[in-house]
Order: C-alpha cells, then structure tokens, then sequence
DNA sequence: GTTGAAAGAAAAGTAGG
DNA sequence: CCTACTTTTCTTTCAAC
C-alpha cells in the first residue's frame, strides 16, 4: 500500500461514488491503473464493501444506549451462547469484547426510551449469560465518522 | 417511507453499488420509480452518504479504545474547545455526549497502545476541559453493523 | 506506469400510458 | 405507478507505447 492507494482509498471512504476518472485526477494517474488498483484492493479485502449511511433520526432510530454488560461465566459455551444472541438482534448496532471492568461493550439503536426498556427487560435480561447490564444513554452526538486516517 | 422505500434502502445499506435493475427486482417496481425514489432519498437525507468500508487490520489501525470522558466544567465554552478538538482529532472516529456517570464516550483507534499512550498523554490529558479520562480496551469484535434495521 | 479506443452496462432523463 | 426509448456517463477490457 503506497500513497497512491492511500489517496484512492481516502477518496472512497468519504464517497464511494467517486468515479475512476474523479479518482485519477486526486491520485495523479491515469484511469486504467486507477481501476487496477481499485480492484485490487477490493480482492485483496482492504476494501470491505460498499454501504450506504442513513440518518438515524429520519429512520426513527432516535436513542442510541451504551450497554456495558458483565457475563455470570467466561466459559467457552456461556460465551458462544451470548455471541450468538447478540448477533441476532438487529437492534445491537456494534458489540466488543472488552478488557477491564466489563466484559461487553453494546451499541444499541432503538426509536425510543421504551422500546429500549422493552428490550432490556424481554430480551438481554432474560439472557442465562448476563449477569448485569448498565445502560448509559447518549444525549448527543459529537462525531461520527467511518473513515480511517491512513 | 413506505414498504418500498424500507426495502431499497435496506439493500443500499448492504450494498451501495446495488444496481436500479436490481433494485427494482427486490423492490417489485420498475427501474423509473426506484430512481425517483432513490433520488428523493437521497434528497430528502435519509440517504446520508455512500461510504466505501475498510479492514481496520489491514490499514493498520489494530486498537480501538473506548475513552470514557469527564469534564471540569460544563460551561458552553468550555464544551465547544472540547468538541473542537474531538473534531480535530482524525483517530476519534465517534464521539457521544452521554448522560449519567460520563460527560463523554469517545471511540478511538490507533495502530497500537504506544500510539494510544501518546495520544492520551500528549494530547487529551493536555486538555484544559478533560478532568478525568478512563480508557477501556476492546479485545475482540463481535458485532460492527453500520445498516439499521427498518 | 502511460494513452487511446471500444464494447457493454448503468445512470439519468424523456415521453406516453 | 408502468413500459419503452434516448443520451450520457462510467465501467471494463484491450492494444500499443
């Protein structure tokens, strides 16, 4: 990865729309290694895919929560088990593994305050493997970005 | 936003590069109105943008830290230095306003924790607003979605 | 790496139902 | 909303340098 690629993948991170003529003038070569490139990085998986962003709000995702979630157990099964369910609600947006004193990270998008309530009380509480969730609630976002600085 | 709409702009979420031929096969309409309604989402600002996703690994960004962060006053000026600088930091890619214990939940990346550590130490910590900062490692992924459930 | 050319696909817009 | 058609643009590939 020289800094021609830096300067397409730069480019595409903030618009994936940009032609492979747009992208030769901002790399300084011509369209045909611009293409060959592109592909490449498409093969080799630096470029992982194609997405396009949506408002939250104008989808009715208004609340986004923080839920930093302890397990009962870190054995194996009670792990894989909590993967699993995790994977499976639409509405957890981003979940990490953490180090430190909490287990989970959670990002959750819900339309509001109850639909969140809902979700805590029939769904995550009710999961064998948790043993306490604590909710931050985010009044206001600052920043959102999804392009690396390369 | 109707069924329709719900259903272009989930396949946009999975795949910007879905074509109006194949969005009107998904969509069961003819490839005159997706257009139009892609346009109009897109007008409207439901559709934000089109992003081109990278593998965080293979440009070399190994670390995420969560940062929890506590300000020494939450007088305006005091807040907007601190939002400022956030937006100015290019290995901030989120940034929450949060309500309870933490002011602020910060989403970082870096290449490694010395690159963290510089970063904490020589930046945030030098901060006038920042009181207190608590980092929290990820160690693993298990979740990172970027498309919402409509 | 470059240019230029060419085939095919898709986007974008138009017209009529 | 539909079909059908047009123009323009972009993608993709090729040949030659």
């Amino acid at each position: 990865m020289d800094e021609i690629d830096k300067k397409i993948l730069t480019a595409l991170q903030q618009d994936a729309r940009t032609t492979h003529k747009e992208l030769s003038a901002i790399a300084g070569i011509s369209t045909t290694p611009v293409y060959e490139r592109v592909k490449r990085l498409e093969r080799e998986g630096v470029i992982k895919r194609y997405v396009a962003l949506l408002d939250k709000k104008k989808v009715g995702k208004a609340l986004t929560v923080i839920s930093m979630v302890t397990l009962k157990s870190h054995k194996k099964d009670v792990i894989d088990k909590f993967h699993e369910h995790v994977l499976a609600m639409p509405e957890v947006m981003e979940c990490y593994h953490m180090a430190g004193n909490y287990d989970y990270m959670l990002k959750v998008l819900v339309n509001d305050m109850e639909e969140y309530q809902k979700l805590l009380v029939e769904d995550l509480a009710r999961t064998e493997a948790i043993a306490n969730i604590q909710s931050m609630f985010v009044m206001g976002e600052v920043k959102q970005e999804t392009a690396y600085n390369l």
